[in-house]
DNA sequence: TACTTGCTTGGAGTGCACTCCAAGCAACAA
DNA sequence: TTGTTGCTTGGAGTGCACTCCAAGCAAGTA
């Protein structure tokens, strides 16, 4: 679910960025980034002479956004609406809030949820623990 | 993600609920029962004179831990691997304690994750209503 | 020059977790 | 007796998010 703290380095401050240099830093195959830009997730991505893909800066701090918002679940077409509108411009921006709102709440939910599933398995664990101590005194 | 508190109402305690009580009590669908069922998720469920399937409050108690633990992500396939555990007997409370203390840190990463964007969020929602505001002052 | 590496494309394939279907049976109401 | 409802089954279908494939091109190395 996690990436890790190894794969997170940007590569050097270059401002143009191979694919696979992409890929690596964020932890997507390169298919993944094609796709992402197929289906409208990551628009104008840059390309060399040779027709090759050439990421910024930009596209890279895009990408942890959408990242951050698919470890929370957020379906993808619900980035894609959320790309749509950054693209229509500023005029979207009250839209662009009301859907942060409503997510906002749908991560608080999940915190809520996680939090006491981790007090059913530290229950768990203890009555295990506990279990097991009384066959080995 | 989370259900409703009125699906979440446990019917009468008579100890043997039909497909569909039980449906409406997990919020998962009567396939969905059947299905758990099939690939080794819940097991031994009652019948019947005419073949029914009669849940009990056990059961309940089960697909409750259940689906705390697919609100953590955890895949089906582990869960039944938990499930054989449990049904080998007593000897597997430590493979059972360790497949436990594993996803435990799974879940507090993600909680990780989810309060990083969740600041994102904040952050965000901030910066457009701060913009919208600007037009409008 | 020959080979390897890394990229390009559209379209097809995969894995997961359901979700539905058709045919049929039992119990009950009109 | 004739529906209607609610359940049964194995197997097929669905939606999502990738994931892979085959064919081909450009640049660099032996």
């Amino acid at each position: 679910m996690s990436l890790t703290a190894a794969a997170r380095v940007r590569p050097v401050g270059q401002d143009h960025y191979s694919i696979s240099e992409v890929a690596s830093y964020t932890g997507l195959s390169a298919h993944t980034l094609r796709w992402y830009e197929r289906i409208g997730l990551l628009n104008g991505v840059h390309r060399s002479h040779t027709g090759q893909r050439l990421y910024t800066d930009g596209d890279l701090d895009w990408l942890d956004l959408i990242g951050k918002l698919r470890l929370t679940g957020m379906p993808v077409a619900d980035m894609v609406r959320y790309a749509e509108l950054v693209r229509a411009g500023d005029q979207t921006m009250p839209e662009r809030t009301q859907l942060f709102r409503e997510h906002r709440e749908v991560v608080r939910q999940q915190i809520e949820d996680l939090r006491t599933t981790l007090a059913v398995l530290d229950f768990k664990i203890e009555f295990y623990e506990g279990a097991s101590s009384q066959c080995t005194p």
